[in-house]
DNA sequence: ACCTGCAATTAAACGGCGTTCAAAAATGAC
DNA sequence: GTCATTTTTGAACGCCGTTTAATTGCAGGT
C-alpha cells in the first residue's frame, strides 16, 4: 500500500499525468485505462478517483498538456523565420502529429463519442492557437474586419488540419517523399495567393 | 432461441449491419457493442462471430455502406450542378457529415487505436472519392500531369475534410448562420483561383 | 414415426474495463 | 498509547470482446 505523504494530491496528479502520457505513446489509446495508468505509479486504481473525477477528466488534462506543448513548438518555430509563419506554423503542426500520434488522436478524437462535450478551459486553449494564425494574416492583411480574419484564419487552418489527419491516417494514397509536405506548401500557397487577389480587388 | 434458416447467413450480415447502423445513430459509438448489436436482432453475441471475424469487421462492413452512401449523394448532387461541381461536392460531404455524424466519426475514427489497420477493399472506396475530385479539377486545367492534379484534389480535399471534422466536433468557434457553408466555399474559391493562377503561370 | 448426423445457436467462461464504496491502513494530535 | 482523521485499498457491480463446449433444431433415411 502506497504511504499517505509520500506524494502530495499535486504530486499524484503529475505522476498519473505523466505515466499515462507514456503508456499511450508506449501502447496506444486502447492501453490508456485507469487500472493500468495506476499500477504503473503502484497505486490502486480507486486512487485516481481521488484526483480526478473520471477517465475522461484524465484524457482532458492530457490533453491541456499536449496542446501546450503544440503551441509551444508552434511558438519557438515562428521566432525562427517571421516572414514565412504561416508555413511554418503549419510544418510544426505538420511534424508535431507525426512525432507524437498517439497523443494527437487522443486531443481530437476523444469525448467523440455520445453527450460528453470537453471542457471550456481546454477549448479555449484551441483558440489560441487560431489567435496566432490570424496574426500572421492580419500582418498579411492589414485593414480586415476582425470577423473577416477569423474566419480565414478558420478555413486556412482547418485545411492543415485535415492535411494532418489524412496523412496520419494514411488515407492520402499518393506517391512521393513528403507529400503532406508537398500539400502543405499548395495549400498555403494558393488560398493566400486567392486570398489576397480578392481583397485586393475588392479594395 | 432463433432456429435455424430462419434467416440465411447473408440476411443475418444484414440484419446485424442495419441493426449496427440504428443503434449507432440513436445511442452513438459507445452503445455500439457485439451483446448490444445482437440483442437487437433477437440473437446471441456469439452469432455475430459466424458472420464478421471481429467487431472491427463489423464496423469496416459498416463503413463501406457508409462510404457508399456518401458517394451517392456526391453523385447525385454533380448530376445538378455540373458547373460548380467542386462547391457541390464539398456541400454533400459538408451535410452528410452534419446530417450523420456517428457514422461520419466511426468512418473516421475507428481503427485508429493500436496496429489495426483498414482493410484494402474500404480504402479503394475512399481512392474513388478522390478520382471524382481530380475529374472536377482536370475539367478546370485540362493539360496537368497525373501526378500534379492528385496533389491538387488531395490538398483542396484535406481541407474540406478539415472543415467537416473541426466544424463537427466544434472547434471553430467562430460566430454566423453557416460558418462551415462559408469556410468551404472561401477555401474552394481562393484555393482555385491561387492554383489557377499558378498555372497560368508556369504555361 | 423414430432415429441420427449435422449445422446453427447459445450459455457460460475468461480476462479486462470504469466506477463506487465499505473496510483497512497509516497518520497526526493529544 | 489512544483516537480521530485522512489516505488507500480491494472487492464488488455491471459492462465489454471473444472463444468454445454443449445444446438445440432440422433434414434425410428407415
Amino acid at each position: 500500500m502506497a504511504r499517505r505523504n509520500d506524494h502530495s494530491r499535486e504530486e499524484l496528479k503529475e505522476m498519473a499525468l505523466t505515466a499515462a502520457e507514456s503508456l499511450l505513446q508506449r501502447e496506444g489509446m486502447k492501453a490508456l485505462s485507469a487500472r493500468r495508468v495506476a499500477a504503473e505509479i503502484g497505486y490502486s486504481a480507486g486512487s485516481l478517483y481521488t484526483v480526478f473525477t473520471n477517465l475522461d477528466d484524465l484524457c482532458w488534462q492530457l490533453n491541456a498538456r499536449t496542446l501546450s506543448q503544440l503551441l509551444a513548438q508552434l511558438d519557438e518555430t515562428a521566432l525562427q523565420a517571421p516572414e514565412n509563419c504561416l508555413l511554418e506554423y503549419g510544418r510544426a503542426y505538420l511534424a508535431f502529429a507525426q512525432s507524437n500520434p498517439q497523443r494527437w488522436s487522443l486531443l481530437f478524437e476523444h469525448g467523440t463519442a455520445g453527450d460528453v462535450t470537453a471542457p471550456e478551459w481546454l477549448n479555449t486553449r484551441i483558440l489560441s492557437l487560431f489567435a496566432r494564425v490570424e496574426q500572421c494574416l492580419q500582418q498579411l492583411n492589414p485593414d480586415l474586419s476582425r470577423d473577416a480574419l477569423a474566419l480565414a484564419a478558420r478555413t486556412l487552418w482547418s485545411g492543415v488540419h485535415g492535411i494532418a489527419v489524412l496523412s496520419l491516417r494514411q488515407k492520402l494514397f499518393v506517391d512521393g517523399e513528403h507529400p503532406a509536405e508537398l500539400m502543405l506548401q499548395q495549400l498555403i500557397r494558393h488560398y493566400l495567393n486567392g486570398w489576397l487577389a480578392e481583397e485586393k480587388q475588392d479594395a
